[in-house]
DNA sequence: GTGTTCGGACCCTCAACATC
DNA sequence: ATGTTGAGGGTCCGAACACA
């Protein structure tokens, strides 16, 4: 509607692939908050708004003809990560989406109450310009939520806008976000630093995506406040690198454990840094049975 | 406990319409 | 030309169900 999506179709920096498993021909699979419902952003506990307000989902442009048929959720990338892990990569293609129809008549507008519309300033807390508030953020609150409002974010991250067009690269502003969690084995990863063309989908160990999507009640043990700037200091663009914004790495015992249910909380156990609901990850099993025709 | 199905809420796209 | 509106049509969440 009148609502646009402050994350993009993002395709942020990814880890290094790993080949040989499961992506033949890898694409960027863009597990980032693209495929985060932003209801799921981890808030650390105290910090979450009382009444944090339900936000919006992402879907993909075009869900492959398997996704689409299970009703599930599906990504940019050929294969998807579902069809991927389900052993099916060779048969994951574009769903075929209907022309829309034109020359639909429409009674006249009616006008907003209050009239001007013009909401989104790029003026941030302190009355500075340079703090982007994405048009739907700012659009749909009166008090834009809180990776976007305080002049210092208790935490930084990086929040991919979907300011940019396909085929623009894509655009990040420094915004006031709750940094990930880091992966539980820290390894060096060869070449990382965000390469393209990698997938972060489905990264076997001792691969991890960066931007781990996690509820909050599970993502709060390490996160903790990053330092704010010196004075006269800018606000550091946080890179995805965990080493600005954490603390060291947990024992694993410290993770919670994300409720279980349905085939894709299965592979969640396998991958504790994984929200499997998000973000699944090839794990061998054969293909659920795809049900045909939804009848929608 | 794990895997599948599917209703319906949610979201995106974009043509019609409105305003400058 | 540019901005706004809002409906069409797609995505996928999440509850319910089935199965091992």
């Amino acid at each position: 509607m009148t609502d646009h999506n402050p994350d993009g179709d993002d395709h942020q920096g990814s880890p290094p692939q790993s080949a040989d498993v499961v992506q033949p021909q890898m694409t960027m699979h863009p597990i980032t908050y693209s495929s985060m419902p932003m209801h799921m952003y981890p808030f650390p506990p105290g910090v979450l708004p009382a009444a944090a307000p339900r936000t919006k989902r992402r879907q993909v442009k075009n869900a492959c003809t398997n996704c689409q048929k299970a009703c599930k959720k599906c990504d940019d990338a050929r294969p998807c990560l579902r069809c991927v892990k389900y052993g099916i990569a060779e048969e994951c293609i574009d769903s075929q989406r209907k022309e829309r129809q034109k020359g639909v008549k429409r009674g006249p507008y009616k006008k907003r109450d209050g009239k001007s519309n013009s909401v989104d300033e790029t003026i941030d807390a302190n009355g500075q310009p340079g703090m982007v508030i994405p048009p739907a953020v700012a659009a749909t609150s009166a008090t834009p939520p809180i990776p976007y409002v305080a002049p210092y974010a208790p935490f930084y991250g990086q929040y991919p806008t979907h300011l940019h067009k396909p085929g623009e690269g894509p655009v990040y502003v420094p915004q006031l976000v709750y940094a990930p969690l880091p992966p539980p084995h820290p390894q060096p990863m060869p070449g990382h630093g965000g390469q393209e063309g990698e997938a972060p989908g489905y990264p076997p160990p001792p691969y991890y995506p960066i931007f781990t999507p996690y509820p909050p009640q599970y993502a709060t043990p390490y996160m903790v406040p990053a330092p704010r700037p010196p004075e006269g200091q800018p606000i550091p663009v946080p890179g995805m690198h965990p080493g600005h914004h954490y603390q060291p790495y947990p024992p694993p015992h410290m993770y919670q454990k994300p409720p279980s249910r349905g085939p894709d909380m299965h592979v969640a156990a396998q991958h504790p840094m994984v929200d499997p609901r998000r973000d699944m990850r090839y794990d061998g099993r054969m293909p659920e049975a795809l049900h045909h025709g939804h009848g929608k």
